[in-house]
Parts: C-alpha cells; structure tokens; sequence
DNA sequence: TGCTTTTGAGGGTGGGTTTTTTCATGGTCA
DNA sequence: TGACCATGAAAAAACCCACCCTCAAAAGCA
C-alpha cells in the first residue's frame, strides 16, 4: 500500500512539495511547463490528498456525523435521507454511526466524530441514554458550542437545538380517530416509560379519551417487555370479554402484529376490529389491510435537523442559541381503520 | 469552539508540549508532581486527542468503512450489524456511507473513506455501477492493495474479495419449493436484468423448471420497472387466465406486494396461490398470512466480509489474493406457502 | 567537584496548505 | 558598463495536532 504523497512525487520529481501542491491548485506561481509535469505524474499515478491531512490543515472536513441506534428502522433512515439532502445540497458529505442503543457506542462516536472528523453531528439518543437519564457525555461538546442537533429523541433538560414531533398531539389525534369511527373499547400497545417518546403518546392517547368524557381502562394498557417474545402479549389484548374494538400502536410493528392475530381470532378488519399505527414506516404499507398510521415525516425532520445544524456550523464564532423545532404529523387513513381507504398501491 | 489541544494546555500550565504528551500518557519520565498537575487541568478542560492527527501520526485510524446504497433496506442493515460485531471485537469501529445508488456518491464516498479516513472500506455496489458496467474507479485501489471487501453485489470481472450468496441455487430451491407444492403455473417477479443479483435468481427459476422437465412460460415473467407504480405492474399477472398459482419475487416486498393483491381478488393463500419472496427482511414477518422467504443471512455475510477484510487490514504488505466467500441460503416456510407454517409469532 | 539520575525541553514526523524568502534573470538608467 | 530594482519561479518555513526519540539542564549524591 504506497499511495502517492505531495512529498514523495516532488521527490520524484525533483521539486519541492510547495511547488507540488501549487502546481495542483493551477497556481499563477508555477510555470506551465513544471506545472504540465506534474499534473501528468499525478494523473499517472492516481493521486489524491489525504483527508486527514486537509482536515487538521483547515479545521474543516466538509463531512457531517450523524448517530442512530441503527439503520433498520425505516423511520430513521427517512431522516438520514433528508440530511443527506440537505447536506449534500451545501457541500458536505453524510457519515453514519450506530449507537445500537447503547450509551457507550453513542458517547464513543460522539468524541470520534465530534474529535475532527466531522464539522458536525446530528443525533437521536440511544435507548439506554434516555433509561438511565445520564447526558453528560454530552455537556463538554455544548459547552464548546460543538454543532450539534439532535432529532426525535432528545434530551430535554440540556440546552439544546432539537427536532422533534408533536407526539402528545398525535397520539391524541390518532386515538380521536378510532374514537370517530365509534370505537370506544380502545386499547393501546405502547412502551416501556423511560421512552419518552411513547410516553408522551400514551398521554395523547389518554387525553383523547378524557377529552371525549370516557374512562380509560388501565388494563387495555399494554407495555411491551422487548426481551419477550411481543405476540404472547399482545395476544393477551384478545383474551379479554369483551375484546377491544379498536387498538393504537406506539409503532408499527406492533400494530402490524396486533393485526395479524386479530386474523387468526377470526376478528373483520376494520368492522370489528380497526388497528392504527405510528411511523413513516414500511411495514405498514404491506400488512393486509394495510395500516393507518400516523406518519412522521422523518425526511422533513432530516432536513429541518440538517439546516439547523449547517447554519450552527456557518455562523462561526456566535454561540447558538437553542431552538426546538416541532414538525407537524399527518395521519393516513389505510385499510385497518377504513373500509374505503383513499390510497392504492 | 476552542478545543484544548496539547499546546494549548502546555502553554497554559508552561510546560512543553511533549511533557503534557507524556503525562497524559503516565510515562515515568514526568514528575508524579508535575504529572498530577496536567491531568487535573486534563479532566477539567475535557482534553480528548484530536482523531485526525492521531491518524496522521499512525497512519492507522481504527476505522473500518461500509458503503451501501441505503439503509432502509433491512437486509443491509442485518449486514452493517454482522460487520459491527466482528470490528467491535476487534477493537475497529464502523462508520457508514451511502451511495444512494448513484456512481459518484459511491466513487466520492470510497475516495473520502480510503484517502485517510478508514483503515478499509466494505461496499456493495451501486445499481447505477451496475448498470454502467463501469468499474474504473476501484481500480487505484485495488492495484495499492487498500483492504477493500465487496458483500453481495461486486464487480465480477475485477480481481477482488468478495461474499455472496449463491443466487441462483436459492433461486432454484425457492422454485423446487413451489414445485413441490404441486404448483405448476409458476410466476416469476423480477428486477431489470442489469440487476446480477435478480438475474440470477431468475437462472434459478428456470432451471429448476427446466430440472423438472417444465416449460418457462416468459408470459408469466415480469421484470419491474422501479419509476413505475408497483401494483400497476404486478397486477397485470392476475389478469392472465388462468392465473398464476405460485409466485417467486426475487425480493420480499414485490412478494408482499403480490401477496396483498391476491387478497383482494379474493384468491386463498396458499391454496390457489402461493408466494414466495427472498430476502432475510422485515416485511416477511408482518404480512397476513407471513411470507416464506429464502433467507439470506446478511448478519453472517456482515461478520465474514468483516472477518476478510480484517485479515486484509492486519497482514501488512502481504498483497492479499482475491477470495469470494458463499454465504449459504436458507428457506423459511411460513404461511403465505404452507398451511401448517413452523413459525410462530 | 564530579558523576549519576531525574526532569523536561526540543525537534523531527505524518501530509497538506499558505505565507515568506531566496535566487536568478532581465531591464533601466546614469 | 556597473548599480539598482522589478519580475517570475521555486524553495523554504510555518502551521494544523499529536507522538516519540534525542539530548541538555538541573538536581541529587558522594
């Protein structure tokens, strides 16, 4: 592995590595014929500068870090498509890392990232962050004013810039939902409480009922043990007399999974049973019926998130201020809670 | 943003720049007086080294590459997962790239990643490189010897490593599975024929109705055209009469797809029609009834990859010979080709 | 006073950019 | 014809940040 270096082709050449990289910025300085030769040996030889070496030079690398739990999830790579987006648009490129919800992997890739690889980094917080509450691997890079942004997941009491989604809000609009369609045994299949995330549409969801002066029936709330297998619990929503007659997921793989097992009890979709999901997701659109979800719009959040970011990197010097930018949710009516739905494959 | 760097701790405390080095390194050279007196000035500025530099010095970044199209797809994220697990053990982390398909991201990426940034890249390749044919771009990296391993799509004609699936055997086997069934009117969905990776499996398909003496009906082949709408064109199979009582899609959302568009024309799965997808996805296991799907194990295709490229990385100098690797496939019934499916939820 | 040990300063390295310096040539003018 | 300056071309040096080897100065000890 020899790959060619400002140094090594002027001593090749017998010039200096000044008049190497000047002849390679098409300087006035170099005269035609010593610049001819050693545009000709670089094309020869393939040569490119070392990133490494640009970057500590210009304490710049053009290059924008971004921090998941990981890419499975439809959702996040909707956003990391709207950040690529945006940050392509302005010059950068996307590198991805994944905290596989682990806070150490999360705070490791924060100091590579943040250490000179990248100008920038956006993050949502590993799920064992937000269990255990603890961010202060996160207040040196604030302190120095580090561009950062996180998205979706954020942690609250840190003055931070964040992009998030009403989720109190929708979870209230998709349980009004159900609640239009006359449903009023509705059940919810939520999470753990340390998401927050799922907490906070848990709350939407009791607010909806409370809005519409009805009781909410702690035992048609179910909060899944991940380390479980999820069809034995959710199953358990079917055991009761009488059944729920409508049900909103937190996610979209559990409404998936709901909906398969209502098939298997014999239940009609949406008749007796309408299922709504949450996520810009994937599966929803291939269960059958297919789902009506409460959509996320994770490319907007990407490129909201990317523009915050990008203007924290450009206005050099002035420490940001922290804003928390709130992308709207839309709600999209599929086969599981319509018997009509307007969309078509 | 002013992160301490070693001067600037050596001017604060005035000392030299290689004392605060030694320090921090607890060599025995600096006095336990002089040494306590820079790590606590260390702790409380959040002195962290700086990546780039670092890299610079040791011309090792402990950084291993991965470039994909995106990361939607759940099979590459499987991938991106088993080539964290090995680097992780190996004390490497990974950052991720995409190339959104497209030959320039893909080039840009690799230069990016290679030229100083990774001690080694892992990719697939673009659809566009693909459909271009055109490899060039790989070639100064290849001739260095840069530890470069492809995973699933790879340039077949360049000297290079690679793991794979055996495609066209998983595409005969997931054909024998249907046959076996007592299907006969077999259906394929497949990709444009650029695509290697769908072409082969549609060999499979042929062969293994050729193995058993059947004739290809080309009617009953259909290659999706991705810019249009996806329905539109898989529908036109149910119009045909008689109509198909086995489909293979060679992915498993076309397979989803077709599953769903059986329902409405009120066929019984998986008794009038059978469907089989491919892929070791997500969608599988959240349809209604859950596809059968040949498996294709990103996880281990991500360790192996990672296992190659490691040894590529830590045999210095030692030009490595170019090795393909196959990954088996395997089958997993569920519902959507067998009344009595294994998996449960 | 002379020798050893401790302590830490200094400089080179990695690869590139950029500013400053050097040097040779050619022209102008007395 | 020689002194002086302008010009152009390229070399040298500084810088970015951390590491590491070499070596000098100061302190300790007999």
């Amino acid at each position: 592995m020899k790959k060619p270096t400002l140094k090594s082709i002027a001593k090749a050449l017998g010039v200096s590595v000044s008049t190497v990289s000047k002849a390679l910025k098409n300087s006035p300085e170099i005269s035609p014929r010593t610049r001819e030769r050693i545009l000709e040996y670089c094309r020869l030889h393939q040569y490119e500068p070392n990133r490494m070496a640009l970057g500590l030079r210009h304490r710049r690398t053009g290059i924008i870090g971004v921090i998941v739990p990981q890419t499975g999830h439809y959702f996040f790579s909707r956003v990391i498509t709207g950040i690529q987006k945006v940050a392509e648009a302005a010059g950068y490129r996307v590198l991805i890392a994944h905290s596989n919800n682990e806070s150490r992997a999360e705070r490791e890739h924060l100091q590579l990232l943040a250490n000179g690889y990248a100008d920038g980094v956006l993050l949502t917080l590993a799920k064992e962050t937000l269990q255990k509450g603890d961010f202060r691997h996160f207040l040196p890079w604030i302190q120095r004013g580090f561009p950062l942004v996180f998205f979706d997941r954020y942690p609250e009491k840190l003055p931070v810039s964040a992009v998030i989604i009403d989720d109190t809000e929708a979870g209230r609009r998709a349980t009004e939902h159900l609640l239009r369609m006359g449903k009023r045994r509705l059940a919810l299949i939520s999470t753990p409480v340390y998401l927050s995330v799922g907490y906070r549409r848990e709350l939407g969801f009791r607010k909806a009922l409370n809005d519409n002066g009805l009781p909410v029936d702690e035992n048609r709330i179910l909060r899944i043990d991940e380390r479980r297998p999820l069809g034995e619990q959710i199953r358990g929503l079917f055991r009761q007399t009488p059944p729920p007659d409508g049900i909103f997921a937190v996610n979209e793989q559990y409404a998936a999974i709901a909906l398969n097992l209502a098939h298997e009890t014999g239940m009609k979709i949406p008749a007796e049973l309408a299922v709504i999901g949450f996520s810009d997701g994937i599966i929803a659109r291939h269960t059958y019926p297919r789902l009506s979800t409460v959509v996320q719009h994770g490319f907007r959040m990407g490129q909201t998130a990317a523009e915050l970011l990008l203007a924290q990197i450009e206005a050099d010097e002035l420490p940001p201020k922290p804003q928390i930018k709130i992308i709207d949710t839309g709600l999209v009516v599929r086969g599981s809670t319509s018997a009509y739905p307007v969309e078509r494959l």
